[in-house]
DNA sequence: CCTTTAAATGCAACACGGTTGCATTTAAAA
DNA sequence: TTTTAAATGCAACCGTGTTGCATTTAAAGG
């Protein structure tokens, strides 16, 4: 399916800063730094890329990685959809080289404590990718 | 083991602010986010705040969470030392009251993936405390 | 207790991403 | 083609992170 279709079908209208980065995103699997987004896409206003990334979160089209210094990352997500937003893998960022990356886990993880109602979790992970061990 | 005692310890000098952040985290086994540490800690110069708990982070006195919008948590550190600064806890944030705090977890986590060495593990859940639910 | 010095602090300044308001443009429905 | 709600661009502000540098201070040594 094709980027425009994909916005049309989340109600999203189909513009070309939205093309664009279903487009950049969509060209690897890793997880995009917001700056190197925000370069990539520099003939558009950043307050534009601000909003589109937002709208085209809520929609569940891609998702952020939070890095421990606070950076941003994005990548499409392919296993979510409008009604259930649930990612079943980790954000693993290698330390040598930089890139983020999500990796599928095996299955859907559970943790509990005493009195608390945990309804979603995000796991970060860092060592070696598999270039640069 | 009192504060100046802990410092000194960790080969800190034993100022005014180092001491205050100690107090001021000591007094709850919550996880204070930065804007309100730097309320509470308003007669000292934010840069200053900005180092401290650099210095404090490195000796493994204290930890940060960062949660889902980038905003950064401090808490202190019951199970780091100098060596091995390893957290066996998750950062869990309320939905509901804004709180976060550490959990500790059962035991340690493994995870793996094909290719890839991973040295650490970062979590951080979301759901109601038991004070919300 | 006094001197010395490396470390800590305060201040200024800048970078960067997040965020909002508002006027203008545009996608797409009628 | 007209219409309109949505999207965009621009300006502006905020908070946090970060660095350089001059001043102050903790604490070691005499």
């Amino acid at each position: 399916m094709d980027a425009a279709t994909t916005l049309k079908k989340h109600d999203l209208k189909v513009t070309k800063i939205r093309l664009a980065i279903l487009d950049t995103l969509g060209k690897t699997e890793l997880a995009k730094p917001y700056a190197e987004l925000q370069a990539t896409l520099a003939e558009f206003d950043r307050t534009t890329l601000y909003r589109t990334l937002l709208a085209l979160m809520e929609k569940g089209l891609i998702h952020k990685a939070l890095e421990e210094n606070g950076e941003s990352y994005y990548a499409l997500c392919s296993d979510c959809s409008i009604e259930t937003h649930v990612h079943d893998h980790m954000h693993f960022k290698c330390t040598t080289c930089g890139v983020v990356q999500c990796i599928e886990l095996p299955k859907r993880l559970k943790f509990s404590a005493p009195g608390i109602h945990i309804d979603s979790i995000e796991i970060v992970a860092k060592g070696q990718c598999s270039n640069c061990n």
